[in-house]
RNA sequence: GAGCCAUUAGCUCAGUCGGUAGAGCACCUGACUUUUAAUCAGGGUGUCGAUGGUUCGAGUCCAUCAUGGCUCACCA
């Protein structure tokens, strides 16, 4: 007993009188008939629940006023809180005996009948009662709750007891991915579920975990994105598919990054990259709509109009607006290494034209782009799977969607051309073998099924984490993820 | 990976100049049959994150480590 502390010594000599008493501190299923929040909204309106209508509802005992010979109490269920009320002369001694050995945090069954006190709280008056679950541990503070970050990740079942807000949080992120996935399945999608398990990690520049097979002897790769499969059903005639699930990167931690995330990645032949920029915008628009009756929303004290159609802007022209420089004028990797230099960036030996106008985008533009803003046309060095723009060689049909300064989602008109492919992952794999870590691999399988054919096809990608983030106000990722990776304790 | 900050009771937090560890809630004892942060009277329940060091003496100063947060780097 001296690992204990007091209290849980207390509760635990608790549970024995429990016993003793002949009461099971770990009962029965109870059968409820009503949720708190069934008796707040019913009571009295059109005599759906009249005073003295019975209920039997079942919670975790989160207060209690004991005073003396009767006791007021709140419950918690799913819906929420309910005031309880009993009384010595209505449940009898022995019960009340028993009642006084609750303590909070437990949880109990029980029924009685619905009245308003003299203060105007719609209360249980209880008759009958039945322990249901002993808690050996006290429960966070009531007034302020539970606030420190490392426990309210560590045991999420903590924050969302007594923090209701962290509860709504993922009520409505279930209903938000709900929803997106009923748009897709409305417009024709079907859901697939491809491989998480990946020889070759592909489809995304990233660093992946690796995993080990014992009876294969072989390590795989956790995935880092579905693309490349999902593709792979697009030249099977799967016309319209998504895949919506969690993917891998290994790679920092951070307010905006978790180690797994959820993304969406959407794949539709005969389209392009304009079709999926209206779709994205549709859908991000329509999902609002219909989970939280509106197109504008408040994040970071800042209104986010999700209203399509959401403004374009070339990357050329966002850097032009933004950092006053114009690559339509910059044609040699040598004039943008001077222009990079000169606006501060640092500038590697042999960086191109184009890999310099993104790193000047995400360092000097991606964090104006509050309001959801499609950014168009990306160079191809940093697009290895998006098709060629037959105006411009070196840039692709490619989009990214901004929102709060964050990247949400990535699409282009898929590269389909296997020889083109085959070279672009060859040129991938020099920059692997030049030590770029996240650089991509051939995946000669990937494009064996372009040799196939592949139609012509729009693919996009969502971030679901952050799309939650935006839609519920939420300042960091590990908000909307329910068990955030955590360095294990000790 | 780097810098800054935090870590004290079950929870939320004070702790001065280095001198025997504090508050609120929770908990325990007693009173109280419509309270609601119930109230009233009493009770402190602790490996001060860990390990070393300085010192007559360390929650406090120093070093290292651990975990977390923020900023940056990487990334979505």
């Amino acid at each position: 007993m001296e690992n204990y502390s007091e209290q849980e010594i207390i509760r635990r000599q608790k549970l024995a009188r429990l016993r003793e008493l002949g009461v099971e501190p770990y009962g029965e299923k109870y059968d409820v008939t009503h949720y708190a929040a069934d008796i707040l909204g019913r009571f009295d309106s059109s005599e759906d629940i009249p005073e003295g209508q019975q209920v039997a509802l079942s919670g975790r005992l989160i207060t209690v006023r004991a005073h003396g010979k009767a006791s007021f109490a709140n419950i918690q269920d799913e819906s929420g809180r309910i005031q309880i009320y009993a009384r010595q002369d209505d449940i009898g001694e022995r019960e009340y005996e028993i009642f006084e050995l609750l303590d909070i945090g437990d949880i109990i069954g029980l029924t009685g009948e619905v009245f308003r006190t003299r203060r105007g709280e719609i209360t249980v008056a209880v008759k009958i009662f039945r322990p249901l679950v002993k808690a050996l541990r006290p429960l966070p503070e009531k007034w302020h709750g539970l606030t420190n970050v490392d426990l309210r990740y560590r045991q999420r079942y903590l924050d969302l007891i007594v923090n209701p807000d962290v509860k709504k949080v993922f009520i409505l992120r279930s209903k938000l991915v709900q929803e997106i996935r009923n748009y897709l399945n409305n417009q024709g999608f079907l859901e697939v579920e491809t491989p998480m398990m990946h020889s070759i990690a592909g489809g995304a520049s990233a660093r992946p975990f690796i995993t080990h097979h014992n009876t294969l002897d072989m390590n795989l790769y956790l995935r880092i994105a579905t693309e490349l499969h999902l593709k792979r059903l697009i030249v099977g005639g799967m016309d319209k598919v998504y895949e919506l699930g969690r993917i891998f990167r290994n790679e920092g931690i951070s307010t905006k990054h978790n180690p797994e995330f959820t993304s969406v990645e959407i794949y539709q032949a005969q389209a392009d990259y304009q079709d999926m920029m209206h779709l994205t915008e549709d859908l991000i628009a329509a999902v609002a709509q219909k989970v939280l009756n509106t197109q504008t929303v408040t994040y970071m004290e800042q209104e986010l109009n999700l209203t399509p159609p959401w403004p374009r802007l070339t990357m050329i022209e966002a850097i032009r607006k933004y950092v006053n420089v114009d690559f339509d004028e910059i044609s040699t990797n040598q004039e943008a290494q001077d222009i990079a230099r000169q606006k501060g960036l640092d500038v590697k030996k042999n960086a191109t034209r184009g890999e310099l106008m993104n790193e000047m985008f995400e360092e000097y533009v991606e964090k104006h782009l509050f309001q959801p803003t499609f950014i168009v046309d990306y160079p191809i060095e940093v697009s290895p799977l998006a098709k060629r723009k037959t105006d411009d060689l070196t840039m692709t049909y490619r989009f990214e969607a901004f929102m709060a300064g964050s990247e949400i989602a990535n699409a282009f008109t898929e590269l389909n051309d296997p020889v083109d492919q085959r070279e672009r992952f060859e040129q991938q794999v020099a920059k692997r073998e030049a030590g770029d870590e996240e650089a991509q691999m051939l995946d000669e399988d990937f494009v064996l099924a372009l040799e196939y054919g592949m139609p012509p096809t729009g693919g996009l990608g969502i971030g679901i984490d952050r799309l939650i983030m935006m839609l519920t106000d939420s300042p960091s990722i590990r908000d909307v993820i329910l068990f955030p990776t955590m360095r294990p304790r000790e």
